[in-house]
DNA sequence: GAACCACCATACGGTTCCGTATGGTTTCTA
DNA sequence: TAGAAACCATACGGAACCGTATGGTGGTTC
């Protein structure tokens, strides 16, 4: 037997037919096919269709949180350079990435489920952009509104992108980071 | 005979489906049942599904760009208070529009023709938000720049809104149009 | 009122997919 | 090395849908 596939590996698959047809093209025979097994082996590490994509949001979830904010946490102190690393790391890097985002919120609204986990993500992240304003001397209620704001310019980024529009350019989003921290 | 459906009605009815569930969920059969008719109906309308698709994106983007611009140059003269105008009549009013927005955009994401109406609406929609912000008094390369910052943000909120978060309130709004209008 | 046209119902073949049942093959383990 | 466990192929029944073919039912027109 020359191909094997972990449960990671189905998942994975199916971040990729995520991004490519929306998750009602998260389909397992043609996930089989495109992995190079047949059902049988999706329906050893799988309940039903319905696990994979609980699954996919629970990667999903786990990944988007936690990794970023300990990379930015790690790349600079000062809150002012935090915020501008934030930005520039998120806005426009991996293009899988703002793929899967984009695709992930197109799913949230229409499934009850997605939308708690983009939920939880959503508010784990902007309680970081405020966290950090606070940090740069703004009262709490101002820097709960700017990092509204921002996260909502944020998400239109990734839309923006992922249906055919350019990315921010550098002087963009400089202008939006000294936008953001006006007093 | 007592429900007849007319082309408009199969599209209005689509446009439903689009909202529930994604562009997948526009299906003939379907969609000829929540409408009281059988599929004779739409082939007689349509010549296949792909057609009621393209039918979609037409009306979508005739609506999505006159409509909104006129009744804003209709109500107000002032390019800063027909830009506050804009954003409070865009922001939130009316959640059917911002449902199909948020669909039409994650159609677009996996599907070409759609990425390029979606295309030709936002080039429109910048455009105008540049001429207020010339009108305004700055110049055409920040009016751009700005212009393109405010439509990332009217997205994100249109996405924000349709995964299940809350509106951005008025206090919010004034702040994202004062920032905006910062030399 | 007969011919015509717009509109729709019904029935059908073909496709794609889901989930199950069953048995085969590889790998671990004692 | 024998048995167990993990993993996968194959075959099947059932469901949902697409598009076509065909005929029926209103209203319209001359």
């Amino acid at each position: 037997m020359a191909t094997r596939r972990t449960r990671e590996e189905w998942i994975a698959g199916s971040f990729t037919a995520l991004c490519e047809g929306g998750i009602d093209a998260v389909r397992v025979e043609p996930l089989a096919r495109s992995l190079g097994v047949t059902k049988g082996s999706f329906y050893h590490h799988f309940a039903n269709r319905r696990e994979l994509h609980l699954g996919m949001l629970a990667e999903w979830e786990r990944l988007g949180t936690s990794m970023i904010i300990d990379a930015v946490d790690e790349g600079a102190t000062d809150p002012e350079e935090r915020l501008r690393l934030l930005m520039f790391s998120t806005y426009g890097i991996d293009e899988v990435a703002d793929a899967i985002e984009a695709a992930i919120r197109a799913w949230a609204s229409g499934d009850e489920v997605a939308a708690e986990a983009v939920g939880r993500v959503d508010e784990r992240r902007v309680g970081y952009v405020a966290s950090l304003l606070i940090a740069a001397g703004f009262t709490p209620a101002k820097a709960a509104r700017r990092a509204r704001l921002m996260y909502r310019h944020l998400i239109g980024e990734f839309i923006w992108r992922t249906s055919g529009g350019p990315a921010s350019t550098k002087q963009e989003l400089n202008e939006m980071a000294a936008l953001l921290l006006v007093r």
